[in-house]
DNA sequence: ATTTTAATTGAATATACAGTTAATAATTAC
DNA sequence: GTAATTATTAACTGTATATTCAATTAAAAT
């Protein structure tokens, strides 16, 4: 009936409220109607603003490529001595914060979706590679000031993100009630020993 | 009509087909409907044996850990010369083969499901705990042999399991054309670097 | 003040789906 | 050879789903 509220309000609601059913009941259970009846409007509205729901799946699959990619964690320019700023950006890649940037669960479900859909495999794959592309200038920067010692700065990187998201796979399945600290650690401890080792 | 199968014969098929239809179309699209039509018989004799849609996905969660969890890939026994043993060991882990031997697509949607069932999440849990007491077993032995140096060979486990895992997220996510080997030999290399350091 | 545009709802549709129940035919057990 | 069992289908139900279309109301533009 009214008009209160106008588009670049209303994406961003609906897109929130999606995540949060997402959260909470999965993909087969985050239905329109679901995710409409959570802000109290209409189902057809959803349809209004994004057409189909496989556009607003799109449309949440770049929202949370944008956070993950939002780089705030990673400005350590602060951090003038070499050393520390490079055990300060492993201490943050496995860090339990960014490590929930956004819910394990509904980025899974989404990585699970890469698998038959090109079109989000191909938003994930740009994801990771503005990740490893910013670890790779990163790596030969230490690497040319002698922090670490690496030759391939792009093996490098993708062995950092290899373990990160192996860690994130142990908390899953493999820990033990321990916090995620406990393994986080010998996860960054692995990392550092082989930048340090002159392997990669 | 006929009854020409058995329940033993027909539920292995029935899950067979499921598995397919998974590959093909992935959870979403995997109805009864279609693993039916698949085996050319009637939708409610799917229900019939499995009772309920739920039911029969557990069956199949069950299949593949099987599948999985029998360590044909891991009979080494052969080999006498440690050292050589432990290489062939690490070759398997990080090998094509061991990676593939339930799809990936398969695998990783009921990682997802895991998400929000306890019942799958035990399953996978059980499976990973087997894998990672049987590695265990291993990296101790290894170490009192001094092929390598490990003080915890439990986090040991931890990490080969992780660097797999995240190998396999890497060829989803990261690869870039490259054969799976190619990166797969620095995720091996990594662990055996950690192995031998004495870090863990 | 009037027209145009956009937010919002209501009702309706078509479809796909899991599951039920009853019937039929073949196999097995006795 | 008859009875019990079980494999199989047929017909059906109920429900949830995404999407469409038309109507209504408020705001923006003129």
């Amino acid at each position: 009936m009214r008009k209160n509220q106008s588009a670049e309000l209303r994406k961003p609601e609906i897109l929130e409220s999606y995540y949060q059913v997402l959260i909470e009941e999965g993909l087969e259970g985050a239905s329109i109607g679901k995710i409409a009846d959570r802000l109290n409007i209409h189902p057809s509205l959803i349809i209004h603003y994004f057409k189909t729901k496989e556009r607003m799946k799109l449309a949440l699959v770049d929202l949370l490529v944008e956070k993950y990619n939002a780089p705030e964690f990673l400005s350590l320019a602060h951090i003038e001595d070499n050393e520390e700023r490079f055990l300060a950006l492993m201490e943050t890649l496995f860090s339990f914060e960014w490590s929930r940037t956004v819910d394990p669960g509904v980025h899974f479900g989404f990585y699970y979706l890469s698998f038959r859909s090109e079109t989000i495999q191909a938003r994930f794959k740009e994801m990771f590679k503005a990740l490893r592309d910013h670890l790779k200038n990163q790596m030969a920067y230490f690497s040319s000031k002698g922090v670490i010692k690496v030759q391939d700065p792009e093996k490098a990187a993708d062995i950092i993100i290899t373990l990160m998201e192996g860690l994130e796979f142990h908390s899953q399945f493999l820990s033990t009630g321990k916090p995620f600290q406990v393994f986080a650690q010998a996860a960054k401890e692995t990392a550092i020993l082989a930048l340090k080792s002159g392997q990669l």
